[in-house]
DNA sequence: CTGTATCCTGATTGATACTG
DNA sequence: CAGTATCAATCAGGATACAG
């Protein structure tokens, strides 16, 4: 069963959010600690880490001044959009459903 | 972005299994004990129940003895079966490029 | 059988300070 | 800018015992 690949590689809170952020080109770190609500940088970058390992991003260094760094969808990162598609447009649809839960 | 809600109803580590474990039928707590690999009763039963409240799932108790609890997937529920089918999919054709993590 | 309550431990996270 | 190191705090999960 593949899902359990998928899982391995997708799961967990952020890499959804992360692959949706580089979806329409690459982004610096900083911009990405922006733009994918909530991480913390601690996170970010351990999770990118393990994006790159995966090769679903491909880092880049410009040895600039200071120097920038920039992280791509690799063609594989880049497949996974058929997956955020998906969820997209489920959550769309089924957003009426959803029921908030009330903290005690 | 629906992704969000996709995430919100359907994140975490247990819920696309369980949803996998129900797609052909009914079970009982038990049989998604045993079918869902390594999850334990505490945590299943709190799974079940935020399922249960986001309706992807139907919980029918039956007053036998002892008492047999079933779950179903709602046609909510059921509707998520395009999510697996993609990751299922994805994951498939992209196992080999996996890189799994080595312990320090 | 189907859970809930309790206790406990290890993993995850946030905040902060610091390095290159 | 792009991270890493450290520490404290939180949380998720396992085991067990127990209740309906």
């Amino acid at each position: 069963m593949g899902v359990h690949d998928a899982m391995y590689v997708l799961g967990g809170k952020w890499k959804i959010y992360i692959i949706t952020a580089l979806l329409f080109g690459s982004k610096r770190y900083s911009e990405l600690l922006r733009d994918v609500q909530g991480i913390s940088g601690k996170v970010l970058s351990r999770e990118l880490k393990e994006m790159e390992t995966n090769r679903l991003v491909k880092r880049t260094v410009s040895v600039t001044q200071p120097v920038t760094v920039t992280y791509e969808l690799t063609e594989y990162g880049k497949s996974a959009k058929s997956i955020i598609g998906v969820l997209s447009e489920w959550g769309e649809t089924h957003r009426n459903l959803i029921v908030i839960d009330e903290p005690l």
